[in-house]
DNA sequence: GACGCGTGACTACGTTTGTGGTCTAGTCGT
DNA sequence: ACGACTAGACCACAAACGTAGTCACGCGTC
């Protein structure tokens, strides 16, 4: 399901909308939140909604005369989408090296280190015990 | 200059060629490479290089009838663009954040995996120095 | 019960992107 | 010198995207 999800910028800022509430929202609720932020007329905002139960990232639930909109991805997914598809676009063909420079001059927080840290033990420990066997 | 080229995914394959020439190319020849790996028509690249001359992202000088063509803006000032435009949109900015992602994703060797270790261990010595001072 | 308003459905329209065609002026082989 | 090719300039067109208008319908109000 959801195989390709292609969102698009303006259509990410909806989903962020979505994503932040646990329950499902109405159009209404949408729009006043995105107005916060956006400068947007809150039919451009419908069609953006639209299109996005169109190709199935957004659930609707008829509430007799409204919606009831809901994410039907999580974030963690689509995000994985979007790092994937520019990870193939930009290091296709040497993911390592790009990388490498990338994480030298990208100043990490912390936290982000030790994620990294682990992340890389993990490899390392795939890598290894798949060579054996 | 070349403040925010944007280069679309199609722009980027034609970039890749012209990167990968340390001289400038002519049409004919980024064409010729392109076809090895597109199936694209000729044309068809003709209008992306002279849409990625128009954006200043390649410069083409005159060679009585043809052009050649070279990259103006360096294959690390796209990567860097790029990354950046996805990190505001899928973190707010955080290019570290979207870091973590990208090696989350990233089968790597274990020659990288030991050039990232230690880059990390810079880093967090780096940021074990600066706190105490 | 007529009326305005919010809702979703459908439509519109300019721009960008991917894809490729036409036209014209040089180039090169014979 | 002429005809086949080639390179680039200009044009075309559909799909995707951002942005927003029109329509019709049900709801609450006066």
């Amino acid at each position: 399901m959801a195989a390709v999800l292609q969102i698009t910028p303006a259509e990410w800022d909806v989903m962020e909308i979505l994503w932040q509430h646990d329950q499902a929202c109405t159009a209404a609720e949408v729009i006043e939140q995105l107005q916060a932020t956006h400068d947007w007329n809150h039919r451009t905002i419908r069609t953006l909604l639209a299109r996005l139960v169109e190709k199935q990232a957004v659930g609707a639930d008829s509430l007799g005369t409204k919606y009831a909109y809901y994410p039907l991805a999580t974030r963690e997914q689509c995000v994985r989408q979007e790092v994937r598809t520019l990870a193939q676009r930009l290091f296709g063909g040497d993911t390592g090296a790009l990388l490498v420079q990338f994480i030298a001059e990208t100043p990490l927080k912390p936290d982000q280190i030790e994620q990294l840290q682990q992340l890389l033990d993990q490899s390392s420990a795939k890598l290894k015990s798949k060579r054996k066997p």
